[in-house]
DNA sequence: TCTGGGGTCCTAGGACCC
DNA sequence: TCTGGGGTCCTAGGACCC
């Protein structure tokens, strides 16, 4: 800035973070748990969130429960309870919104927020505003929170992770220089391994040294993402605060790894279709169709090999998409090649009420179904997601199935019923009298 | 964190079209 | 038919985030 030295908070922005939410979250349920080493992710083995009393014991994320248990005997140790954590995260988000209408929620644990021009509104400094944010979230919330407050995104990022748990960190631009050069490149938020590696070619090891690079050699040589970056660490904000939230999702995804590896047709065209078979149910449950689906597979050495095709029409049904993945998937699957990973993609979604008729009926076919699906919905509710299936999902909810499996082409998607006494009960037909 | 699952956005290169 | 230039659209894959 070549017209004067900065102003401290050209735009004021706060980065509030929870400490080690999940594990804060029931700690606040539960208070005699306060002061005890906390740990979440007992569903899947392994730590997801651990409170600081556990990670000064030697606690990480992602370490193994027998692990923990034995470095750790004391732990408490829980299954995640996602329904808690989300009604926590509305509640931070609704705290924030009484200081300032511009949050963007970012993530369960953390938002920003925006107090550029508040200050006579609230008799107060910036740093004054963001520590008087940050008593009252721990206050009414009982557990810490994090705060960076800088003039730019990133920048407040930075301050929020300056110091843990329980910190809040001011960087004015005046003071800038001094974070940048004792942060590393890649704990930018946007530099990732990829990124730092190309940044180090160019000599650029710290956020300071990026700053300071020329703007005509970032302009040629980075991508947008980077440029972006440049110019937010210079004080100087262009990614704005997305308030809006999410209105729908661009896309729905599902995917599942399996041990081991496994080369076989048969168990990997079963592992897609349980893949869309929970992609549909999702987008059902928010009421979107897709227009498009891409599915990939996953080589051991985590290569992705993907397709990206059009549905016929608009849908969320399983059968629909499955019928266009069916006839593609021998263009992505190679065999003996083992695979460690499958995925589908829900993409071009639009609301369900939206969807144009075509020419052949298809669409009203697919209404016959849609019904059954929403039973079979109804059943999923009541008696447990994996009461109702699709025939061709059948290997994958088999354990070893891949093993016996014989490796040939999938056969025609069918419905295969588990419960039988449940099924008439409701009355469902099985799906593939229907489709 | 040698690697789980669910997302978003960007980009390079090919296809296609004047 | 060859040559050239340039635009748009599509898609596979990359990179990053929590």
């Amino acid at each position: 800035m070549s017209w004067g030295a900065p102003r401290s908070y050209p735009r004021a922005i706060l980065h509030i973070d929870g400490d080690a939410f999940f594990a804060s979250c029931e700690v606040a349920k539960n208070p005699t748990l306060r002061g005890k080493p906390v740990i979440t992710g007992k569903e899947r083995g392994i730590v997801s969130a651990a409170t600081y009393e556990a990670k000064a014991r030697g606690v990480v994320r992602g370490m193994e429960l027998h692990e923990v248990r034995r470095i750790c005997p004391d732990a408490v140790i829980l299954p995640s309870d996602y329904e808690t954590y989300s009604l926590f995260s509305h509640r931070m988000y609704d705290i924030v919104r009484r200081f300032t209408p511009t949050v963007e929620e970012y993530g369960i644990d953390e938002c920003f927020a925006e107090i550029t021009g508040m200050r006579r509104a609230f008799h107060a400094s910036y740093p004054e505003i963001a520590a008087e944010v940050k008593r009252t979230l721990e206050a009414e919330l009982g557990m810490t929170f994090s705060i960076g407050l800088s003039a730019t995104k990133v920048l407040a990022k930075i301050g929020s992770k300056w110091q843990k748990p329980s910190g809040l960190t001011c960087i004015p631009l005046t003071e800038a220089h001094a974070f940048l050069a004792k942060t590393p490149a890649e704990r930018v938020w946007g530099i990732g391994p990829n990124t730092a590696a190309l940044l180090a070619r160019y000599g650029v090891t710290t956020a300071a040294a990026l700053a300071a690079k020329d703007e005509a050699l970032v302009r040629a040589r980075l991508t947008k993402p980077v440029q972006e970056l440049w110019h937010e660490l210079r004080g100087e904000a262009v990614l704005e605060l997305d308030t809006e939230g999410r209105q729908a999702y661009q896309s729905i995804s599902k995917t599942k790894t399996f041990t081991p590896p496994s080369a076989d047709a048969a168990f990997l065209f079963s592992q897609l279709s349980k893949n869309v078979e929970n992609a549909c149910g999702k987008a059902r449950r928010w009421e979107l169709v897709a227009r498009r689906v891409s599915f990939f597979l996953k080589t051991q050495d985590f290569r992705y090999h993907s397709l990206e095709l059009d549905l016929p029409h608009p849908s969320a049904l399983p059968q629909d998409v499955l019928r266009v993945i069916e006839p593609a998937f021998a263009r992505v699957y190679r065999p003996g090649v083992r695979y460690r990973t499958t995925g589908v993609t829900l993409l071009s979604l639009e609301a369900r009420g939206q969807a144009q008729l075509d020419l052949f009926g298809a669409v009203e076919a697919s209404a016959r179904l849609e019904r059954v699906l929403e039973r079979a919905d109804a059943v999923a509710e009541k008696y447990g997601k994996h009461t109702l299936f699709l025939g061709s999902s059948f290997a994958a909810m088999t354990r070893h199935a891949h093993e016996g499996a014989r490796a040939e082409a999938p056969t025609r998607t069918r419905a295969l019923f588990k419960g039988e006494s449940a099924r008439r009960r409701l009355g469902i037909p099985f799906l593939g009298e229907v489709g």
